[in-house]
DNA sequence: CCAGAGTTTGCCTTCTTTAA
DNA sequence: TTAAAGAAGGCAAACTCTGG
């Protein structure tokens, strides 16, 4: 017994004043109790000027703020009383008991998430810190001042019904630092990134874990029992305090040398153009590591062992033209285009460049997530069969700014009217079997949209013709209906073969 | 000094939450 | 719906303290 307190002196002459006669109902039912408040129970409602109290005393807003002790009435405390276990015992076994200072968290209200209303006595002790700092006081003094204001906002916040995010959070300990004018004091934003927003769930947790891991480091409670009052998770505050609570949660696991291997087959597999998904690696690791079943876990770490390897979306691949594709049809692409584009001065005039850049679209997906090489972009992946279905865009416009409308080439035997909807008559449509652009629907796209209208009024429709009859020559593309010419065209493409690369290659 | 009980701590797995 | 990160729980070894 530290302390004899006057006011609980007080407290129990009224509560035998009210046994003996009866003033008011409340007291009725105190005096119904069979457990009556000890002295150590009553203790919290006048904090006193000891030096424990003292110690304790920066602590006390956050230790009152976050443990729902507010919500306690004085029926609560009645009915929920419990007895002090250690009250007679000594508490040397402890390196420190966290018991003579029970009184500031009473153990009849340890929810893990408390509901936080309002209580004369925490939001006086935050004023009367306040009025402290007001008078001067040290950097940690107004460091701590700051936590506390920016504290006590959260803690109003929550009386009513509004998201409190770390936005809010933020502002509030920015407000607070103009108040305190604590010298050097910078919010932590988190670096370029900006930080995400929690919401209010996640920010009282947070300060919970702040308060609790405060008991441990100021106040010597123990791991276990300050995360049991402050209805936190013993490991989690246990990480917390020992910093690792942020990135990986455990040590470097050993890999098995078997791993290695298999890590480096599906880099292999990968790289020849047949990745595996994450259920070809299953049993493997699941042999490997000596698991019963295969699950996300299992893959997710597999992954973050290797840090070669990442999952990757594969890049569909048709194998056939990879076979079709030559030297020496290369260098016969790229001398014709030189031919065009220099020897017959298509490139002149701005009027004269003409750029149709051709985008696919897959409409039937024929991706999947796959194990490959890390910081790979395109995940080759070879399959056999017939042609993707496909939407091709082919927007056209000059180097003098003329933008023409669109051609958008689908996949299918006939137009669909609603296809066009919402385009403003800025579309040109047009349909194949495979969606992929072929030389009728090209030439029909020069004749119909780019060498009529404004291209004809300004007398460009010679170099469309020349051009045309070039390609028709040269490429042999109109007469000759051959689909597998186009196709090594798209395969060029695929290679990065371009008329843009050729171009700057020439230069 | 030793046994035993209680506590702390590390490692691992499983569950939950969140973002895309 | 799924991947990823965080939280929580189980287990066991190490550690601490007490009593004989």
């Amino acid at each position: 017994m530290d302390t004899v307190y006057p006011m609980n002196i007080l407290n129990l002459l009224e509560t035998e004043y009210g046994q003996h006669f009866q003033p008011s109902d409340s007291h009725n039912q105190a005096a119904g109790c069979s457990v009556l408040p000890t002295e150590e129970d009553l203790r919290f409602r006048l904090p006193t000027n000891t030096s424990t109290v003292d110690e304790f005393e920066k602590s006390f807003a956050i230790t009152n703020l976050l443990n729902g002790y507010t919500d306690a009435t004085p029926d609560d405390r009645l009915t929920n009383y419990e007895p002090l276990s250690n009250e007679t015992e000594p508490s040397s076994r402890r390196r420190k008991s966290c018991s003579s200072l029970e009184y500031r968290i009473p153990k009849f209200h340890l929810t893990k998430q408390p509901t936080l209303t309002t209580r004369n006595g925490s939001i006086r002790q935050l004023n009367e810190w306040e009025r402290q700092l007001a008078a001067g006081g040290s950097r940690i003094d107004k460091l701590e001042a700051i936590g506390l204001k920016t504290g006590k906002q959260f803690f109003l916040a929550k009386q009513k019904p509004h998201v409190v995010k770390d936005m809010d959070i933020q502002r509030w300990a920015l407000t607070t630092h103009r108040d305190v004018g604590l010298a050097g004091f910078q919010l932590r934003l988190g670096g370029a990134k900006a930080p995400k927003l929690k919401t209010s769930t996640e920010a009282h947790a947070q300060l919970t874990l702040e308060a609790a891991s405060q008991a441990v480091a100021k106040l010597e409670w123990s791991e276990r029992e300050s995360a049991m009052l402050y209805g936190v998770n013993r490991r989690t505050l246990s990480n917390r305090l020992n910093n690792r609570h942020l990135g990986p949660h455990r040590k470097q696991p050993k890999i098995p040398p078997q791993e290695e291997a298999l890590a480096d087959f599906v880099l292999a597999c990968s790289g020849t153009g047949i990745p595996l998904i994450r259920q070809h690696c299953a049993a493997p690791i699941v042999e490997i590591n000596n698991r019963h079943a295969f699950n996300d876990q299992h893959s997710c770490r597999f992954l973050q062992r290797h840090p070669t390897l990442s999952i990757r979306v594969t890049h569909a691949n048709n194998r056939k033209k990879d076979r079709d594709w030559t030297h020496e049809l290369a260098d016969k692409y790229i001398s014709k285009l030189t031919e065009l584009l220099f020897h017959r001065a298509f490139l002149d005039e701005p009027e004269q460049v003409w750029n149709l850049d051709e985008s696919v679209f897959n409409t039937a997906e024929m991706f999947d997530r796959v194990v490959g090489r890390k910081g790979m972009r395109q995940i080759y992946s070879q399959f056999d069969g017939t042609e993707k279905e496909l939407v091709t865009i082919l927007p056209c416009g000059n180097a003098a700014g003329l933008q023409l409308p669109f051609m958008a080439l689908f996949s299918g035997k006939r137009h669909v009217r609603s296809r066009l909807d919402g385009t403003s008559g800025h579309c040109y449509p047009g349909v194949n079997d495979s969606g992929t652009m072929d030389q009728l629907h090209f030439a029909n796209y020069l004749n119909d949209r780019v060498i009529p209208g404004e291209v004809a009024a300004k007398d460009y429709q010679p170099i469309f013709e020349r051009l045309t009859e070039s390609l028709s020559a040269e490429l042999d593309i109109v007469d000759q209906n051959d689909r597998d010419e186009i196709l090594e065209f798209i395969g060029l493409k695929q290679r990065g073969v371009t008329p843009g690369a050729v171009l700057a290659a020439s230069l």
